[in-house]
DNA sequence: GCGAAAAGTATGAT
DNA sequence: TCAAGCATACTTTTCGC
């Protein structure tokens, strides 16, 4: 039976939430930024809403920017837990339309997949009034839109989905594909950003057309074998990758800024410590242990390094954790001369650990 | 010299 | 012309034999 799967892509997400919590701001161009706490607009636009993008407010830029776009607009800062409590209601809905558990697949706050192959019986018809219905229930339950993309792949289903925003739904079947896919871009491809564009580019290859026809052995000399092969189906709207649900995620991490560039381990490392304690705190929540601890450093170049140590078997404690991080900060600082502007934790390895494990590594 | 594990980097979407 | 905070996939290096 042909493959269908559906993705769903919550329009504008964190903006859309405040608008809804706060009526008044809907019209007005809405910005919600990850502030840095350097100065008083120092951060990252999260996202924003429609109106504010015609101002060219758009994820990624700096907020000190999106305000000499449009001085007027309303700027807000990210209440990530919150908007996670909503998401995880729309989860719920999404996932009651898949297949089973199993065909459920989140991948960010406010984008999932789901396979309906069998609930739909390979019918694309079935599938389009499934995501008439999946819309209306988020509408009437949470207040909010969202896109939707239907297709016989995750990858075309993704794709279709940003066709028509905000509050569209694509359909995308077998014979569609070509034509959906051949004049654009290579950058609309999912899975391709600014720097396999870019390479791209340098080979003289600007549509997703010419990618398709392009010759595999010089795409695996520029990409290696893996992401070389993967562009040469991707182009052809091939993707043979399950809809499979995720357990949480793999790592856990947090990240900030510091208040100033610094090299002095004594300012870094109470950072470093109030980063740590989200970390155990997500760890707990999760109940899970980990074995690789990784110190993240962005220098004031705003290069990315890391260091990483692998313990030897899982653990859940804070101290560890700490002393951890302690090894690799003074490490890094002994054998680099840089500043550091912002500083990072991260935990892998995770492990899922009985709740008897967990009281006894706290009590 | 090999496969596996660990360490580190590149990339992407919001 | 100022640059957030995540997570994942991929590549390179090191380890154990």
């Amino acid at each position: 039976m042909l493959r269908i799967v559906v993705h769903v892509d919550m329009d504008y997400f964190y903006a859309a939430v405040e608008e809804r919590e706060d009526p008044s701001l809907r019209g007005r161009p809405v910005v919600v930024c990850m502030y840095s706490g350097r100065g008083e607009h120092g951060g990252s636009v999260s996202t924003s809403n429609y109106t504010a993008r015609k101002y060219g407010i758009k994820s990624g830029i700096p907020c000190s920017r999106a305000i000499k776009l449009n001085p007027d607009a309303v700027f807000l800062p990210v209440r990530k837990e919150f908007y996670t409590e909503v998401s995880d209601s729309i989860m719920e809905i999404l996932r009651s339309h898949a297949d089973s558990d199993e065909s459920f697949e989140q991948i960010s706050i406010d984008e999932a997949f789901i396979e309906v192959t069998e609930n739909c019986n390979g019918d694309f018809e079935c599938a389009r009034k499934m995501g008439e219905d999946i819309k209306q229930t988020i509408l009437e339950k949470e207040q909010l839109t969202c896109s939707v993309g239907i297709g016989p792949n995750k990858l075309i289903a993704k794709m279709a989905s940003s066709e028509n925003k905000p509050d569209g739904l694509t359909v995308i079947s077998k014979n569609d594909i070509s034509s959906f896919l051949k004049d654009r871009s290579p950058s609309q491809l999912w899975g391709v950003g600014d720097v396999t564009a870019g390479s791209l580019e340098q080979m003289d290859i600007n549509t997703v057309g010419q990618l398709a026809s392009s010759d595999i052995v010089s795409l695996i000399d520029a990409f290696g074998k893996k992401k070389g092969s993967w562009l040469k189906k991707a182009a052809q709207g091939i993707d043979d990758s399950p809809v499979r649900q995720r357990e949480g995620t793999e790592q856990i991490g947090r990240i900030a800024t510091l208040p100033e560039n610094s090299s002095d381990h004594d300012l870094i490392m109470p950072v470093l410590d109030n980063l740590a304690d989200d970390v155990i705190r997500k760890t707990i929540e999760r109940g899970v242990s980990f074995r690789q601890v990784t110190l993240i450093v962005i220098t004031s170049d705003f290069k990315t390094q890391t260091r990483n140590h692998t313990l030897q078997r899982a653990v859940a404690g804070k101290e560890i954790l700490r002393t951890n991080l302690d090894k690799l900060l003074t490490n890094f600082l002994g054998e680099n001369k840089s500043t550091i502007r912002r500083i990072g934790v991260r935990v892998a390895g995770l492990q899922e650990v009985s709740s008897q494990t967990t009281l006894a590594s706290y009590f």
